[in-house]
DNA sequence: CCAAACTGTAACTAAATCGGTGGCAGTATC
DNA sequence: GATACTGCCACCGATTTAGTTACAGTTTGG
């Protein structure tokens, strides 16, 4: 495997709010769709909060709801949020100074690694909710009309 | 983090090697050069031989060369042939099938992410062993030079 | 005013994975 | 036959993950 679920978490919940509307949602639906559990969602999305992705309100009736419209929201943006560090990892120590080969790869890796990921970082940032939105609306439509 | 770090080993092994030329290396060098150890080396090694990038020698005198040209080997073939799954992790578990927005965001962020993790292969799979192995030399030219 | 329904957060578990280590059988060379 | 390798297994400690329990704080509705 390779980095967290979180992503898929978070681009799940990005993807209910914005079809819910104004409508606000709880944990509780949010972790029902994921077949997960309140408090995973409440992390992810406290993240999303954190990068101004979402607004939550406490309390009785309270909830969670988009911070923006969804086309303004970039799935670069939900992976960012919850993800930490680089996707491709780099050396574990820094190898040895001894050798010439291993005076250099750090650096001349960190490069390649550097636009790898910013190559998927970019095709990220293509899709957003609202797309993710309307295929749903679509899918469901479509399921819809083949029962008629 | 992300990722192991089996494809950073990788790469500096394959770039050692490439450097080498018909020289034969041993994992023990290998190791040095990463301050790791011999097996560490040589599990990753295995991959990239399974892989068909490099072979080895058992025995005294014995060790690890290129199968092919470095300029025959990107950095994509090395990722692929040491890295099991993929880079964005998935759902942990299919989310509800009851939600409309459950029963569709498997298929639709399986679509997405597979296309960011492309564009990472794809930009790993134009830099070569010799791009690196070359930049390596550069290196070690001009600090050598920046000494006289 | 108080119970109900939320968020927010900390502490914890079980499982998986990681880099790393030691041991040892097999193999080729000197 | 000693030496120097690969190949492979079993194991360790550290870290991370998803998931759970527990509980304090907050808002609303009766």
């Amino acid at each position: 495997m390779g980095l967290s679920s979180r992503s898929a978490v978070a681009i799940h919940a990005l993807t209910m709010l914005g079809r819910s509307g104004v409508h606000s949602l709880t944990s509780a639906e949010i972790a029902d769709s994921l077949a997960s559990n309140p408090v995973l969602v409440r992390r992810v999305l406290g993240s999303l909060r954190d990068a101004g992705l979402v607004w939550s309100t406490e309390g009785r009736g309270g909830g969670w709801s988009l911070a923006r419209a969804p086309r303004e929201i970039t799935l670069y943006d939900a992976y960012t949020a919850v993800e930490a560090g680089p996707v491709l990892a780099r050396h574990a120590h820094p190898p040895s100074d001894a050798c010439p080969v291993g005076r250099h790869m750090q650096d001349l890796l960190e490069a390649e690694f550097r636009d790898a990921e910013q190559a998927m970082e970019e095709r990220l940032g293509r899709t957003t909710i609202a797309h993710l939105v309307r295929q749903v609306l679509d899918r469901e439509r479509e399921v819809a009309e083949s029962k008629r």
